[in-house]
Formats: C-alpha cells, structure tokens, sequence
DNA sequence: ATATCGTATTTTGTATGCAAAATAAAAACG
DNA sequence: CGTTTTTATTTTGCATACAAAATACGATAT
C-alpha cells in the first residue's frame, strides 16, 4: 500500500523533456549543434542517456542526424510549413467533427471559459496570454474528440510548426480574422454541428497558413 | 571524384530497421518482451546501438517501455484500430486531393498499370500480390500528392495497423468492395477529380477499417 | 502444502573507455 | 601570399564495465 511511491522517468526521457523544452523555448536554435560533450556537463548526465533522447527526439523530426557529425536542431523551411499545415487542417477538421458529436456539455463549457478569457486576452493585446489560451482551446477541441492518438498526431506536427515562431509578426489584420472564426469555432461547438466545426476549423489553420507563411518569405 | 563511396548508414539505424522488419513480419509478435543481450547476439551488435534503436522504435509507436522492465512490441488494440482508421481516412483523403490536382500523366499512367495488375491478381485470387500491389497503389496516390511529410505520417500509422494483420480474414465480399473502390480510384484520378478522390479514398478506409474490425472482433 | 522471507541470478540503467571519423591547426610547397 | 599536405585535437560511434533494480529461486516457517 504504498501510494506515495514515486516513479523517477529514465534519465533519457527526462534529457528527452529537457531538449524538447529547450528546443522550443529557441535556447537552441533551428540549425544549431548539439555538442554532446556540452550538454552533459549543462544537464549533468553520461552520454549514454543523452544519445538516447537524440535519437528519439531525431526520429520525432525535431532533430537532425549526420552520421560521424552528430546532430543538430532541425530547420523548418518554408516548404515544410506549406507541408504541415494542410496535414493539421485536416486532422483539426476531423478532430472537431469529432468533438462536436462526442464532447460533454462540461467539456463545451470549460472551452466557452477558456474563449472567454482568449476574447479578453486580445482585447487587452496581451499576446503570449492570448496565443496560451488559443493553443488551449485548440487542445480541449482536439482532446474532445476522444481519439488520443490524433491528439498525439496533431501536437507532433504542431511542434514542428511553433519552432517557426511567426507569433510576433502577426498582424492587427490577421489577428482579427483569428478571432472571428474562433467565435464561429466556439458557436458551432455550442449547436454540436460537426460538419460546420470541420470546415471552420479547416479554414482556421488555412488562415493560420497564410500568416505564417506571409511571415516566413520576409526571412527567407 | 569518388562516386562509388559507400555511406554506411549508422548501427542504430541498421538495428531499428531491422528490428521493425522483424516486427512488421511478426518474428517478434505484439506483447513480445525485447531482451537486450539475446537480439545483441543475435545481431552481432553492442547494447549501446541496440538500445538507441529500441528508443527509436518506442517514440514511432512500435514499441513500449517500461521504466527498469525493458521493451516489449507493442500491442495494437481494437481502439487503437478504431483511432488510427479515421486519421488515415482524413490523410488519405488529403492526399488524394492533392494527387488529382498535382500528380503527372506519367504518374498517373504508371498506377494505372499497377491498378491492372492488381485487378489481374484479384481475378486469379493471388492474395499476397493483390495486397502488394493494393499497398503500392496507395503510397503512389499519396506520393502523388507532392507532401512528404504526408506520406511520412501516413505510412506511420499505416505501420501500426499493418500488425494487426487482418490480411487473411478478408471475406469474398469485402474483397470485391475494396475492388470496386478501387475501380472508382482510378476513375476519379483520371478524370482528375480531387473531391470525389477525396471521397472515394475516406470511403475506402471505411470499408478497411469495417473489415479489420469484423475480424478483430472474432479474436477478442 | 502454502506463504513469506532472504539470497542468487538475470536484466536493465548509466558511466566510462577506446577506436574511427571529422574538424582545426600547423607545416610544407608552389 | 595562397594552397595543399600533414599533424594534432576534438567529436562522434560503438563496446564494455559497473551499479541498481527486477526476477527467479530456494529455504524456512506456519
């Protein structure tokens, strides 16, 4: 009867978060090295579990191999988004058709709140506060679709996207469109209508497309 | 001017995929623990590499780790069918879609030559070349498409399903309905059509995903 | 005979060591 | 000087070694 028993992740699962955090925060940028060396003495661990997490997180796509030169953060290309995106809209799509049929009204409401809070985020302009909350909401819908393994799917594919960090760049314009359809995204989630929430949130990440990639020709 | 130099690919990557063709053939069957020193003999291999490979495949699905328990094939469930099916539908609709927009008359011509053979195949009820070149015509069509990252994910998830092997309960009935979308692939490929390809393929994946299950059922 | 405890063995987790490849630096050559 | 060649250093790849956990086994007690 141990309850308190506390299970330690394998060092390389912990090595694993910490990239990833480290990754996605931009402390290691797209294109930078991952000296091993390095890393061991920052995280404090052998190289062993260290090569572990590489390895795993390479063939989660957010790092690259060569062989004999190690690895390095992968670099997400324009090409790359214009390949996400309509991978994410499809799966958002089915993930609200999903969601508009199985959800629970607690569910629908605690995603209501969840709007609310975004709708006042943008009205005060808090960015960071607003983009949080977004990725919130898109995360209940998805997970209401009760099918995990598309929420699995669509959070691997969504990492790779968010490295490409356009949230600054957004425009008053865009940003305005963002949130009509998340109205529209939260009205037809409140009428269960499944094939409207499809195509909305469809449209959404085709939206989501245009500012990013917008964004991205300034870099390239 | 060394054009015949011959990169070795990395240790890990040789025992992952060998490792995941031992899985795919059913050498190492779902629930199968993965002891380290036995594959290392076998393989000829140090633990170091096979370990990294065994990451690799736990972070593709393939595989599950248990914390001090070590690896074991991973088990395909009913719900994991029942969740992967709708994803494929969506992806390979997508890809359909996009292969009627984007794919080459030459290309088009070469799935309809496979398309005969397979028609060919199913006439002479040659089960393992129908279902071969049946896969064939699919990674085509999603090829077709022009989005790796796609076909990546596609044949991911296709790879979870595959162990499931429903293969040989295929009943005479489903077989002539597979065989008949099939028909209406190539029609709608042809005539360039990407909604009723889209359709077609969603629809297609259905007709799969009523099979395996009839037959998941029968061994649950 | 069954259950429980303690010990031996196996198996996994992590660290370290050595060899090969790649990179950097220095020397030789034009 | 610039370019190539040689040498030194770093870095990666793989194997091995040791520690900790889990499993298997056997002895003891009930």
């Amino acid at each position: 009867m141990n309850s308190s028993i506390i299970i330690r992740a394998p060092l390389h699962v912990q090595v694993a978060e910490r990239l990833r955090l480290m990754i996605d925060s931009g402390e290691l940028e797209p294109g930078a090295r991952l000296n091993e060396i390095d890393l061991c003495n920052t995280m404090g661990v052998s190289r062993t579990p260290l090569r572990e997490a590489i390895r795993s997180l390479a063939t989660e796509g957010l790092i690259e191999l060569q062989p004999n030169r190690g690895a390095s953060v992968s670099i997400i290309s324009h090409e790359d988004v214009s390949e996400i995106l309509p991978i994410m809209a499809a799966l958002e799509g089915l993930g609200g058709r999903l969601a508009a049929i199985y959800m629970s009204e607690e569910k629908i409401a605690q995603v209501r709140k969840v709007h609310d809070q975004m709708i006042s985020h943008y009205q005060n302009r808090e960015v960071a506060e607003y983009f949080e909350t977004n990725r919130l909401i898109h995360e209940l819908v998805t997970e209401g679709s009760g099918n995990q393994t598309l929420v699995d799917t669509i959070n691997s594919l969504s990492a790779k996207v968010r490295r490409a960090r356009f949230s600054a760049q957004m425009t008053e314009e865009s940003w305005a469109k963002a949130v009509s359809e998340h109205e529209e995204i939260i009205a037809a989630l409140e009428a269960k209508d499944p094939e409207r929430l499809e195509a909305i949130l469809i449209q959404h990440v085709e939206t989501k497309r245009a500012t990013i990639l917008g964004t991205l020709e300034d870099k390239n």
